[in-house]
DNA sequence: AATACCGCCAACCGCCGCCAT
DNA sequence: TATGGCGGCGGTTGGCGGTAT
């Protein structure tokens, strides 16, 4: 959509692409996409370091692979909002992965985990506005080595209380209370969006989390543990396996980063 | 009309795991 | 067994457009 810097050597990438050549970077061009889409038909959506190898486009692997799944890939559903039915798919499914959104967009026909992430994202900023609390920044030390550690059976909203509000601290310092959350009917709404959140808020668990909870590694699978949702529809996960390499799709859970997870609102039902 | 703010989202980066060599 | 390439994933950035002030 919107470019970033173009015409640079690659850099920061792991694949050792460029070596010389200088790698197209920012956004994609009709003609590229085209190429890309030809290259796809022809060889399908794999080997995409070939595609920069045989001198088809000057675009990394990675680049292409990436503008194929976000924006080429057929039945992609670009430009629909999320459906409050995907929304509560996704506020579930968070809250049973954590920011899993790979994993969460299988559960998504025609979404990307780019489009979940951007999602889940946006409502993260609105909730922080909303309770007028700011984001927690991800410390890209802590990413996947000082792990904070996210329960994966508990709502990630619960975590995202614990940087907020201090065990025992009284709300009167301006942060949020819950009261103060509660009282506010925008959040309010995001609570009741959520099934899960408002139990565990009525238990009086939401903002006072036991402390001294275990901060699990998930170490056993998490589907047994995991508090049974429920689906009106239980969503099937889409498996899509372009490349042959199903591996990826639930391979071995990657240690969690640091994650500030906030509850969301829902705030978009219809396509445009 | 100008400015600020916010939502959206494309695309980048770094990290990680798998696999071929 | 060690190593490097590659693909995949999650986090983040930053620009554009719409809306509010």
């Amino acid at each position: 959509m919107h470019g970033r810097n173009t015409n640079t050597s690659n850099s920061g990438s792991s694949n050792g692409e460029g070596c010389g050549v200088v790698m197209r970077k920012g956004p994609w061009v009709a003609e590229e996409d085209e190429i890309l889409l030809e290259y796809v038909r022809k060889h399908g959506p794999r080997d995409w370091s070939s595609i920069r190898s045989k001198g088809l486009l000057p675009r990394t692997g990675k680049s292409c692979r990436l503008r194929w799944v976000n924006k080429l890939k057929p039945d992609l559903k670009t430009g629909c909002k999320f459906s409050a039915e995907e929304e509560r798919i996704v506020i579930d499914l968070q809250g049973r992965f954590g920011n899993k959104w790979a994993r969460i967009a299988t559960y998504l026909p025609g979404r990307t985990d780019n489009d979940v992430k951007n999602f889940w994202s946006t409502r993260q900023k609105r909730l922080a506005r909303l309770l007028q609390t700011p984001l927690q920044p991800n410390s890209k030390s802590s990413k996947s080595h000082g792990k904070l550690a996210v329960p994966n059976h508990a709502p990630t909203f619960e975590v995202a209380s614990l940087d907020l509000i201090p065990y025992g601290e009284e709300s009167s310092s301006g942060q949020c209370s819950q009261t103060d959350f509660m009282d506010n009917p925008d959040a309010r709404e995001m609570v009741q969006m959520t099934p899960h959140l408002e139990n565990h808020h009525h238990q009086g668990l939401l903002f006072n989390m036991d402390p001294t909870l275990p901060l699990l590694e998930p170490s056993v699978d998490q589907e047994v543990l995991l508090p049974q949702l429920h689906f009106d529809h239980l969503p099937n996960p889409e498996f899509d396996f372009p490349s042959s390499k199903p591996r990826t799709i639930f391979r071995a859970t990657r240690t969690s980063s640091s994650r500030t997870n906030w509850p969301a609102r829902r705030h978009h039902a219809a396509c445009r």
